[in-house]
DNA sequence: GATGAATGAGGTTTCATTCAT
DNA sequence: TATGAATGAAACCTCATTCAT
């Protein structure tokens, strides 16, 4: 019953984060927001410190929604390469599902937010920084389990499963050009099987 | 010596190119650019209609030096696995120089660029485009070829290999977080071999 | 007691107006009129969307009055000449009155007013539009009762009337030269009348 | 042969002329004028001191010309109230050929001139006070000559003759609304006939 | 005579933010 | 909690004018 009444300080995150991932952050106004929110624009001033600490705290939540489903996907028994295809690919469900249920959000994190300001900036990184990470210790237990070969090519390894994974994702969720109306055209588990063979044997792999 | 005179145009377009990718469109104001510049503000309007309208200008000249040097790259004969490869590493090398060499434009184009107007986000999103076609038609050809198996999955694989190398390069020149200021620890040839690698053969590859 | 406290808006609106009247809309600034009123220039963009769309607004509620004056003014009654003449008497009282209590947007829209804004001239030209109507209408009405000759010649009779009067309130007013400053020395009773007479009679008439 | 080539200086003055008749002093720009005249903004700098500098010459040609057209019509000879309608007339005629010819200088002087600056309305006022006078002056004489009653009244049946005929000029040649594209739809004599005898014997005239 | 380029001063408007209630 | 009204700072842009050739 709670649930049915919005207080204000949520509604207005809610249009500022649909606002930010449609039009960008300098290019949605506080008036805007208070527009869409239906309050006054004293009001958003009086639940939030600025503009600025309002979208901290935007990327705040979404960065703990997103660090979770990251972390709950992970999964560390491996045998067998079968085994690391099969890990991957739920994690990549995981990851995937979280990701269609936080269009705004992504959509911040992957092409909207970033020269909004240097504090964005960072908060962003941080986020794609926590994603890469958990991709470079999944990598390198691989290759310390000896499945994978070379150990001093971790790093850039790690950042071509990264990037091939983060920009899939935005090109699954909005197309070419970053657009918020375009709708996925594949099942979270089709894309998530392609992605783990890709990851692991190329485009001429089975 | 008439090298040495730059005329005004060419010197504002150079210094806005510069402060766009280090602190983004909107945090750019046209009283930094011609600072920078040394002329008075006035001028800028002389030489150009509008803030919007020079970055136009600014994309498009980047555009077409970077459309140049997909189209440079890419070689048709392919008749083995090899090829394929040796094809893919020689585009790669022609792109990544490209790209070193053209830090402030791929700093706009890979992340700053995003959210300063709908015209420069489809500005944006042809340049992505081109390079997303050029990766497409080689992949076709080389499944027409007899050398990839899967017609029908031709735009997955596409997107998966042109996220690949399109992160990566942002990744190799700027580091994760969009160091405008960090230097790219791999050689030119040693990145194209272990991408174009990842890109058939993926991690478990030779 | 709550009438000494007059809002910023209608502050703003009457200080404009006044420095339209004396200077004119283009050397009147914005800046001027927010100076004159006392409030920040951001405050003028709090209740007006833009300059030209304030003035469109001052135009309005004078036209309104102006209308409604020479609608008021307005008699239907007509048997004799002398009733021709005592009606015109009447109604240019009216109009008269209306003039002199309204100087400033008299201003505006005989002399100062034009050229402001195609958007303003429009404005202008309607009410001016609506004057000319009504004694358009009149004279029909006497040529129709007999009292006067000549069906096919009423437009340019009226052109004739309209500007005799129009002219007339401006001279009376402001005297040559548009002097805001210029103090009728007529009355009010003593020029209809003999406008009238004009009207009717030519320089010859009695 | 001179005729055949203008000279630059000419062809500003034209061309300012004509906008200025158009769109009004203020929305008409220097970069207009050198845009319609064909030649750099520097050149009309070369020409002129200043953009009010040009103005203030039109006006004096203008003013000079129309001076000219006044006191060619006047006729001295009065012996008949006869004479006096057959005089006006002459002169109207005179006076009206010189406005349908002076189009441009004609809608600066009734409509789109004043506003422009002090020193332009000034000028203005000067050309105004000229024809004002003239008629002053005939009317005078009339009545010294014993065709017209009422000495005291001169003053203000000159403003209403006065006020007839350039209101009158403004709209034959330009209709309500100050429209540069009308076409005046009733003949020089035709028109000097019916104010003529308007000026005498009003309305009810024969 | 003429001009491409440049500019100082200032214009209108925007916007995040605060005040008073 | 909430808001109508207000505002300082600064943004983009304009325009008459001048400079250097």
């Amino acid at each position: 019953m709670s649930k049915e009444i919005k207080d204000t300080r949520d509604v207005i995150l809610e249009c500022a984060l649909r606002l930010f991932a449609t039009k960008g952050y300098h290019l949605t106004k506080v008036s805007d927001i208070v527009r869409e929110s239906g309050c006054a624009q004293a009001t958003f001033y009086w639940h939030f410190k600025s503009k600025l600490d309002m979208t901290r705290e935007l990327f705040e939540s979404g960065q703990h929604a997103m660090v979770a489903a990251i972390d709950r996907g992970y999964r560390a028994h491996v045998a067998s390469t079968e085994d690391m295809l099969a890990n991957t690919r739920a994690w990549l469900i995981d990851l995937l599902t979280f990701a269609s249920e936080s269009r705004y959000f992504m959509a911040l994190l992957l092409a909207k937010g970033y020269g909004a300001d240097p504090v964005i900036d960072t908060a962003i990184s941080g986020v794609r920084a926590a994603l890469y990470e958990s991709l470079r210790r999944n990598i390198e237990q691989a290759v310390t389990l000896g499945m994978l070969r070379d150990l001093d090519k971790v790093d850039v390894r790690a950042a071509f499963v990264y990037h091939t994974i983060e920009g899939t994702i935005g090109w699954w969720l909005f197309g070419h050009g970053h657009d918020l109306a375009h709708q996925p055209s594949i099942e979270v588990q089709d894309l998530a099987d392609q992605l783990a063979r890709y990851e692991f044997f190329g485009l001429t792999g089975k």
